[in-house]
Parts: C-alpha cells; sequence; structure tokens
DNA sequence: TCTGAAATGAAAATGATTTTCATTTCCATG
DNA sequence: CATGGAAATGAAAATCATTTTCATTTCAGA
C-alpha cells in the first residue's frame, strides 16, 4: 500500500468541496506541481482508506473526494447538482445498533445516504 | 428518443432486485434472446427517464437499475460470511424524509445498510 | 407497395480508473 | 561515503462501463 502524498491533501483541500482525481490532477498541473495521475489517484485511494476523505459518486458515475470532518457522519446529496450537505444520523445510529442487536449481529457498522433533487434544481 | 425494448423490462423484472445493464444483457443472452448491448442500454436509459426504473450506483460506479414501486427494504449483511437478513426500515425512512425536507429537498431517496459479524461468525 | 421515421446492433470512440513495470527516491546499515 | 533493498513514482498499456456512429432492418401509415 502506498502513503498518500501530501501535495494531493493539500491540493484537496485547497480545492473547496468536491473534486474528481482527474480535477485534483488538472488542478496540480495547473499550479505547475510535477505529479502523475497514477500518484493521484493512489493518494486518493489511500486517504479514502484512512478515512481521512470522503468519496461520492456523481451523476455519470465519476468519484468525487472530499475532506470530512472526524465525526461521524452522513451526507445528503442533491441528484442534479451534487449539492451536499453532511447530517448528523443520531436517529439512524440507534436504528442500526438495534437492528443489529436484534438479529445477533457484533462489530456493527453502516452506510446511509439520502439523494434527492435540492430546492435550486 | 427510442422507446423501450420490452423485453429488457421484463428481463430486469425476472432478475428481481438491482441489475446492471451488463447483467441484464448477459441474462438475455443466457437465455438465447437476441439483442445487443447498446439497445440494453438504450431501453434502461429509456425506462429510467419514463420513471419506471431507478437508478444507483454501485461502489465501484457501475449503474444499477431496478422498478420502482418494488418493496422497499435495506438489509443487515454478515461481513464474515455474507448472510443476509432483510429488513424492514420504518424508522430509517422517516429519518430519511425529514432530513431532506428539513433541507429543501425533492425527489428523496436513501441508501442504507448494515453490516456486521453474525452469531455464529 | 412505397416511404420515411424509429429501432437496432456492430464496431469504434470515450473516459475514468487500474495495472504493469521500469525507474527513481529514501533510508538504514556497514 | 557507498550500497542494497523497500517504497514511491509515473508513463504507458490495459480494463471496462458507457456512449456515439452509422449502416441496416423493421414497421406503421399513406
Ligand atoms: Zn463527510
Ligand atoms: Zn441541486
Ligand atoms: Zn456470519
Ligand atoms: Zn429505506
Amino acid at each position: 500500500m502506498s502513503r498518500s502524498n501530501p501535495r494531493v491533501l493539500s491540493t484537496l483541500e485547497r480545492a473547496g468541496g468536491f473534486a474528481s482525481a482527474q480535477e485534483v490532477y488538472r488542478l496540480m498541473q495547473r499550479e505547475g506541481q510535477k505529479i502523475g495521475l497514477t500518484t493521484v489517484y493512489r493518494s486518493l485511494q489511500s486517504l479514502v482508506n484512512d478515512k481521512i476523505v470522503d468519496v461520492l459518486r456523481r451523476d455519470d458515475g465519476e468519484a468525487i473526494y472530499r475532506l470530512c470532518g472526524e465525526t461521524h457522519h452522513h451526507h445528503l446529496v442533491c441528484k442534479s447538482c451534487g449539492e451536499t450537505v453532511e447530517i448528523e444520523g443520531g436517529a439512524i445510529e440507534k436504528w442500526a445498533l438495534n437492528v443489529a442487536k436484534d438479529h445477533g449481529f457484533r462489530e456493527v457498522g453502516h452506510t446511509a445516504e439520502i439523494f434527492g433533487l435540492c430546492s435550486k434544481c
């Protein structure tokens, strides 16, 4: 496993909001940074593994990445423009734990995402 | 715009749950149906436009389709052996709708999955 | 039957992502 | 200071889903 190139993380921060691997790469190019597309992909993957960034999908299927806070949370995403709101998941955390306990499951985790059309779309 | 080839819809129904375009195509091939991959893609797109079918994304980015109005449920999956329990998501449905409404989103949908270790693992 | 629009599908193009693999950079040890 | 090997890098090729092209077929209506 390769470790993340810190310039990738720095660029993603600077990009603000979501950016795809291709976008991060282009941005670094424009800024004159010398880096390969492969390294950008590998670094972003690594950041996702380390849970330092979130990865979502655009409507067209392209993966987009974003720095996310430390706390566990969920996303409300606009299907059309991609606007994203981070959501506290208190209710769903309880739901997941209860459902799992009812069925005798341990070491429980969950994923949840809400999508729809935002007010502007 | 092309209209949907009815055999595509029929195959998606028969597939049960979600299926990607490639999977629908392979299924039709196995069944000896003569159809082109292009037509499968076009038909699925058309069904999505007509809101007869929902489209989501797998983690790997592949688009998956399912009939609208199929009974909605969630899954509790064992990380180790893959045992799966179908879950009614009453609580999470309300949560998703409320969160979305609070942020002015329309046409709301959601995904949710719980995973853990089952009692046997 | 004739005619044009719609449907079809094979093949090529596209575009993101992954894989390969040779090269470069690091680093610890002698 | 070597120097040997592990990790990182990136160019190019490979993958793979999806879209586009375009020539052909189907089909409904005149
Ligand atoms: Zn986040
Ligand atoms: Zn929007
Ligand atoms: Zn199990
Ligand atoms: Zn639900």
